[in-house]
RNA sequence: GGUCCUGUGACCGAGUGGCUAGGUAGAGCUCUGCAAAAGCUUCCACAGCGGUUCGAAUCCGCUCGGGACCUCCA
C-alpha cells in the first residue's frame, strides 16, 4: 500500500508523512478571528483539515487536533485609528467584549455543526493563555530577542535571523523571503518609532486607555500581540515540536513565519515538521475577504439571503464544492458553479444511498458470471480513493472515481445490469469502501433533519393510492398525487418493477 | 517596486511529456400512460508566439491576461 505524501510549504515540494512518534500525530490549524461572522472562505481550512483529520485517523494514527480560537483582539496596526479590532467593534455595537467573542464563537461552532466538520481535540482561546503568552515572551526577552519600548514588547527580526540562521532556522525560511529583500518594503506603521527595526513585530502591546480588553504584565497593561498565541498554545499542547501545522495561504507571512520565529527562541526546534496551507475561496477570481468588501457570510450561504446569491445552497452542498477541488488551487465561487455541486451532490449522495441498501445475498452472485472487465475496473476505482488521497489528498481525483462507480450502482439498482457481474467480494468493498470515504472520510451525510417515520407512513399511504390509480389506468388520480407532492418538494419516481420511490428535491 | 502563483471546453474544475479526468449545462436515443430518475451515445479544451522532444495542456523562453503575499486577513 502506498503511503500518504503531503505537500510541505516549507520545501515546496511533496513529501511523505512520517509523524515525530510513531502512530501518533499532533495538527495545531490556526482557528477564527471571533470578532466577527465568518464567511464563505473561512469554510476552507476547516473543511479542508477537517478532512486531514478524518483521514489520519482513518490511516491509524491517534491525532490530538489543536484549533484555537482567536478572541484577544489582534491590534490593528494598519489605518489611522490604532485600536484593537474588538474593543472597537464592541463600542459600536454596545456590546461587552466578551460578549460579542461569545456570539461569534457561538456562530462559529454552528456552522462547523452544519458542516459536519469533527471538533478538535482542544480548542483553546488566546485570552485563557495570557500566563502562557507573558512566560514566552519573558523568555524571549531574556534570550535577547525582544526588546521592551514604552510598554509595548517587539521581537527583534534582525537579531534573530543572524543568529538561527546558522541553526538553520532563517527568518523567511517558510515564505521564503529573504530579509534584505524586505528593509524598503514595510509601510508606515503605527508606533513605528517604538521599533528598531521596521519588520520586527509585536510580543505584546501597550493598552491605550480607550482599549477594554486588557491583562497586567511585567510590562504594564496591555494585550498580546499577534502571532504569540498560537505558538504559546502550540507548545502547551503538542509540545516543542509537533507534526502539522496548517492554515491558509495568506497566513504564511508573516503569521507562520513569526510563529516559527517564536517557536525557535523558545524551544530552538522548528515548531512543525508540515506546514499545509490551504488556497483560497475566490470570486470574480478576487480573495475574498473582509478588505475587499465580497465577502458572503455562512449564514447568508446557507438562507441564499445576499444579493449575488441566486438561491440558498446547503451546507453539504458548499462541502462538496470545497472537496471537488484540490485544496491548494483557487476556488471561485459562482452561483453555476454552486448548483452544479448540488446537483453533482444529489447524484452520489442517492447511488450511495442506493448501494447501501442493497443486499448483498450469497445467491445473487455466481463466480460464472462475472464480467472481469467491469469487476476489474470497479476494484481499479476502489483502490484509487486510496491512493489519492494518499498523492497529498486529491479529494477531486476520488470524487472523479466515485462517479465512475455511480453508473454501475445505478445500473444495479435499475436492473440494467445484473449484480453477479460483480464478484460477491467486490460487492462487499464496493458497499463498505463508498461508505467509509463518502461519510467517514469526506464527511457527507444526508441533510435530511428529524423524524420522517410518520411523513414517511403518510408517503405509503399516498404511494399506494397512486398505484392503484395507475392500475385503474385513472391518470388524471396518479398524476395529481404526483404533482401535488412535487409542490411539496416531493418527487414520486416510477420504478420499473411497479414501485414507486421518492426523494426530497 | 519585491517575492510567488496562475491562465483548461458554456460554468466549476483534475491533470505525473505519449493513454476518456469528473461534475453541471447542451444534443440524441432507450425505458415510460405521461413525467422524473436512470442508462447509453454525443458536441464543446488546453491564452498567444517561439523553442526543446520521435511526441507537450504538461518542460524552457517571450508576450498578453488574472491573482496572492509584502498590512489584520482562512
Amino acid at each position: 500500500m502506498s503511503t500518504l505524501k503531503v505537500y510541505n510549504t516549507l520545501t515546496r515540494q511533496k513529501e511523505e508523512f512520517k509523524s515525530i512518534t510513531p502512530g501518533l500525530v499532533g495538527m495545531y490549524v490556526c482557528g477564527p478571528t471571533v470578532s466577527g461572522e465568518s464567511h464563505l472562505g473561512h469554510a476552507r481550512p476547516y473543511i479542508t483539515f477537517d478532512i486531514v483529520y478524518r483521514y489520519l485517523q482513518y490511516l491509524g494514527y491517534k491525532v490530538r487536533y489543536v484549533r484555537n480560537i482567536t478572541d484577544a483582539g489582534h491590534f490593528e496596526e494598519e489605518g489611522r485609528e490604532a485600536e484593537d479590532k474588538i474593543s472597537k467593534k464592541a463600542v459600536l455595537e454596545k456590546l461587552e467584549p466578551m460578549e460579542l467573542v461569545q456570539k461569534y464563537t457561538n456562530l462559529f461552532h454552528w456552522a462547523m455543526k452544519q458542516f459536519n466538520t469533527i471538533e478538535p481535540s482542544i480548542e483553546p482561546t488566546a485570552t485563557g493563555h495570557i500566563v502562557e503568552q507573558i512566560v514566552m515572551i519573558e523568555k524571549i526577552i531574556t534570550d535577547g530577542y525582544a526588546y521592551e519600548a514604552n510598554g509595548s514588547v517587539y521581537f527583534d527580526v534582525e537579531k534573530y535571523n543572524a543568529d538561527f540562521s546558522k541553526k538553520g532556522l532563517p527568518y523567511g525560511m517558510l515564505s521564503g523571503r529573504v530579509l534584505d529583500d524586505q528593509l524598503d518594503t514595510t509601510r508606515d506603521l503605527d508606533n513605528q518609532e517604538e521599533k528598531r527595526n521596521k519588520q520586527d513585530f509585536a510580543l505584546w502591546k501597550k493598552a491605550p486607555p480607550e482599549h477594554i480588553m486588557r491583562w497586567a504584565s511585567p510590562w504594564g497593561e496591555g494585550f498580546p500581540g499577534w502571532h504569540i498565541e498560537c505558538s504559546a498554545m502550540s507548545t502547551k499542547y503538542l509540545g516543542d515540536q509537533f507534526d502539522i501545522h496548517g492554515g491558509g495561504m495568506d497566513l504564511q507571512f508573516p503569521h507562520h513565519e513569526c510563529e516559527i520565529a517564536q517557536s525557535a527562541v523558545c524551544n530552538d526546534k522548528l515548531a512543525a515538521t508540515y506546514w499545509i496551507h490551504n488556497n483560497m475561496i475566490t470570486i470574480n477570481g478576487r480573495k475574498m475577504g473582509k478588505s475587499y468588501n465580497n465577502v458572503i457570510k455562512l449564514s447568508e450561504l446557507f438562507s441564499g439571503d445576499h444579493p449575488i446569491l441566486e438561491q440558498a445552497y446547503s451546507p453539504m452542498t458548499v462541502r462538496f464544492f470545497i472537496l471537488q477541488t484540490h485544496y491548494r488551487s483557487t476556488l471561485d465561487f459562482g452561483n453555476d458553479a454552486l448548483q452544479a455541486s448540488e446537483k453533482g451532490l444529489k447524484r452520489l449522495w442517492e447511488a450511495h444511498e442506493a448501494l447501501q441498501k442493497m443486499k448483498a445475498a450469497e445467491d445473487e452472485f455466481d463466480p460464472e458470471k462475472i464480467d472481469a472487465e467491469l469487476d476489474n475496473k470497479v476494484v481499479t476505482l476502489l483502490a484509487e480513493f486510496d491512493e489519492f488521497m494518499n498523492d497529498d489528498l486529491n479529494t477531486a481525483k476520488v470524487l472523479a472515481s466515485m462517479f465512475e462507480i455511480v453508473p454501475v450502482i445505478n445500473s444495479i439498482k435499475d436492473k440494467h445490469i445484473l449484480p453477479s457481474l460483480l464478484s460477491r467480494e467486490t460487492f462487499v468493498v464496493m458497499q463498505s469502501k463508498m461508505k467509509l470515504f463518502v461519510e467517514d472520510i469526506f464527511g457527507l451525510k444526508s441533510e435530511l433533519q428529524g423524524d420522517y417515520t410518520k411523513l414517511e407512513g403518510v408517503l405509503q399511504v399516498l404511494i399506494e393510492l397512486r398505484k392503484q390509480a395507475k392500475a385503474k389506468k385513472d391518470y388524471a388520480t396518479s398524476d395529481i398525487i404526483r404533482k401535488q407532492l412535487m409542490e411539496l418538494g416531493i418527487a414520486l419516481k416510477d420504478e420499473k418493477d411497479g414501485n414507486i420511490s421518492y426523494s426530497f428535491v
